[in-house]
DNA sequence: AATGCGGGGTC
DNA sequence: GACCCAGCATT
């Protein structure tokens, strides 16, 4: 491959054809680390109106680490990784404490904040500062895949050094920047996972598997097994005109959302019976049922779930929580000044205000 | 090196 | 339905 032919017809078709995306209006690294978070595992079109809120919620790295957890995570609400979010406020408070609020311009220091792994801290340093390093994310690698005609598979973890090797061997160390948002923009634009566009691929004649007609055949990938589906009930514990509401400890799967009390059905346990024991055995409450309210199917990443959300009338019990670390009542009309996981937002917009209006 | 971690778009 | 996405932390 002629380098300098492929870096230029890259670099000009990008200046040619790149998007309008708001992240390129700014050379503020606070901005670009932003977005570069959001956009892991999450495609643009979704971190679009995502972006724009938190900014100007959040314009600043002070901003960010003034607030508290909950009001950052109530941003995030609905981008899923929200471990993403938790680490970058306390990325920011680091910054806040120990940087005097700049962003550190060494790219180790940067690199060891939480949440920044190999892919933000080169795509920050690059876009920001120019810094001379090539950025490896899954658009690259499919790119990389066709050009070079790679048999490792792009989705097997860790397993990196394939795609570092041929990213530097075409790396454009006079405009870094430049040359990895372009490669991340054909991956997204032309060289895309189902029918890339090769007939207006700018580097389709240096791209082997386009020469050879074997597109299709890259990138390599490893099968995923199948998820499992749980069945869960969901508990809506009214009290009066207030309903109970359940806060998941700090990390792990949605760490920091609110909820409603529930959990997996037993075999062979109805899930009337199922949610009257998952809301004791979490609330330490006894409540009595209501009514069937509604079924809810969501996918997470490893496992699916079929929720079935009960309307339940407190009568007796002090709170003993169990996996929870904190619960409020609240009425309906406040459910949206708290974070809560998809899963919720499928059904508690629906919820009446008191459970013997619909009796 | 392997695993856990969301949600939405697309085909 | 299955696949894919501007990855990181933990073990």
């Amino acid at each position: 491959m002629k380098i300098p032919e492929f870096q230029k017809s890259l670099t000009d078709w990008f200046d040619a054809n790149k998007r309008d995306l708001p992240w390129r209006k700014t050379r503020d690294p606070y901005r670009i680390w932003v977005s570069e978070s959001m956009l892991q595992q999450t495609q643009v079109n979704t971190v679009i109106p995502f972006y724009e809120r938190f900014l100007e919620i959040f314009p600043d790295i002070s901003s960010l680490a003034a607030s508290s957890v909950e009001s950052v995570l109530k941003q995030w609400e609905g981008l899923g990784y929200y471990g993403r979010v938790r680490n970058l406020h306390r990325a920011a408070r680091i910054v806040f404490e120990q940087y005097q609020g700049k962003i550190p311009r060494e790219y180790e220091a940067f690199r060891k904040l939480p949440g920044v792994g190999e892919y933000i801290a080169a795509a920050v340093t690059s876009i920001a500062y120019q810094f001379t390093v090539p950025v490896i994310d899954g658009n690259v690698k499919r790119v990389l895949s066709r050009l070079f005609e790679l048999t490792q598979p792009v989705n097997d973890a860790g397993k990196k050094k394939i795609f570092q090797d041929a990213v530097e061997e075409i790396f454009d160390a006079s405009q870094p920047g430049k040359f990895n948002e372009s490669m991340m923009e054909l991956g997204a634009l032309i060289c895309r996972p189902n029918q890339p566009d090769c007939g207006q691929c700018p580097v389709s004649k240096h791209c082997l598997a386009c020469i050879d007609g074997k597109v299709n055949r890259f990138p390599k990938k490893t099968q995923k097994p199948a998820v499992p589906e749980y069945h869960i009930v969901v508990g809506v514990i009214y009290r009066e005109d207030k309903v109970l509401i359940t806060l998941r400890k700090s990390d792990g799967l949605l760490g920091g959302l609110w909820e409603f009390p529930g959990g997996k059905v037993n075999k062979g346990e109805t899930t009337e019976a199922a949610c009257l024991r998952e809301v004791f055995e979490e609330t330490g409450l006894t409540v009595e049922m209501g009514s069937f309210f509604k079924t809810v199917k969501h996918a997470y990443t490893h496992f699916k779930i079929l929720m079935d959300v009960f309307l339940c009338r407190f009568v007796s019990g002090d709170i003993r929580l169990n996996s929870a670390v904190d619960f409020k009542w609240i009425r309906i009309a406040e459910l949206g000044d708290f974070p809560f996981p998809g899963s919720n937002h499928k059904f508690m917009h629906e919820l009446p205000m008191r459970l013997d209006n619909c009796l």
